[in-house]
DNA sequence: CATTTGTTACGATTATTTTCGTAAGCAATA
DNA sequence: TATTGCTTACGAAAATAATCGTAACAAATG
């Protein structure tokens, strides 16, 4: 089982991130269930992605059985983190504030989401 | 001159994009020699990338002249949210609030940039 | 005028990512 | 036991992205 390393996901392996991440532990035939509501690919194309996340060390699993049981080997929030420092620096010239900026006005929040946004901020700002 | 689609430029036509969005207007050379400070590519490299974004639409072009001159034909702002609405969804469970909390407490932010924030944020709770 | 320099066009190669077909094995069951 | 169904392994094709080599041409320079 190979370390975490720095490896960035690539979409498809992002796709079966989330539903690891959801679902906590799958096997093949679910994971691709799950990606069969919105995508349309075969089998043992989950089958042969989850067996190079593998490789990557992006997944773990339990082949102690015959029907092998997988597991993110890389949590949410790492590769959350992972994702905005590229955007970032690649979009926003570095300034995580902009980013900030540009998700507040253009999308919507409602009232208890600001509300929960402006502790956060109140917290930040006694620092 | 292809209308803006969209497309979802690549990591290597991004890195084009933001050196024409700070220059404005720019010539191959000037496109190439600027990546060249932190990317290792042919000069060659860059021009067919060049020409494979005005096909796509993602750049207009000044061919009056010799040497051409490329520009963005796609705004900064705009694919800013088209990679940020990629993000919230696949990352976010499509909460933008989720991101931003993320964004203000995975980051620095000065003293001046925080109340930015908060200037934003009455703005928001106003309405 | 001949040569050098800088430019675009473009085919082709390489690298990466995604997809699938097929073989092989095991287990339930007819 | 034979068959059927579900599973993994794995090579390889297909799709996408990135890179480069070469040809052609024009302008500047000797």
């Amino acid at each position: 089982m190979a370390a975490p390393k720095n490896i960035k996901p690539t979409e498809s392996e992002l796709e079966i991130l989330r539903v690891l991440w959801d679902k906590q532990k799958a096997t093949v035939r679910e994971v691709h269930e799950t990606l069969s509501a919105h995508k349309d690919a075969g089998y043992t194309t989950t089958l042969k992605l989850l067996q190079i996340m593998f490789e990557k060390g992006l997944v773990k699993r339990d082949d102690s059985s015959k029907t092998h049981i997988y597991q993110a080997n890389v949590s949410k929030e790492i590769t959350q983190q992972q994702f905005m420092g590229k955007m970032i620096h690649s979009l926003f010239s570095g300034s995580s504030t902009q980013l900030v900026m540009q998700a507040l006005g253009n999308h919507q929040h409602s009232k208890e989401e600001l509300e929960e946004i402006q502790q956060l901020l109140n917290n930040l700002k006694k620092q």
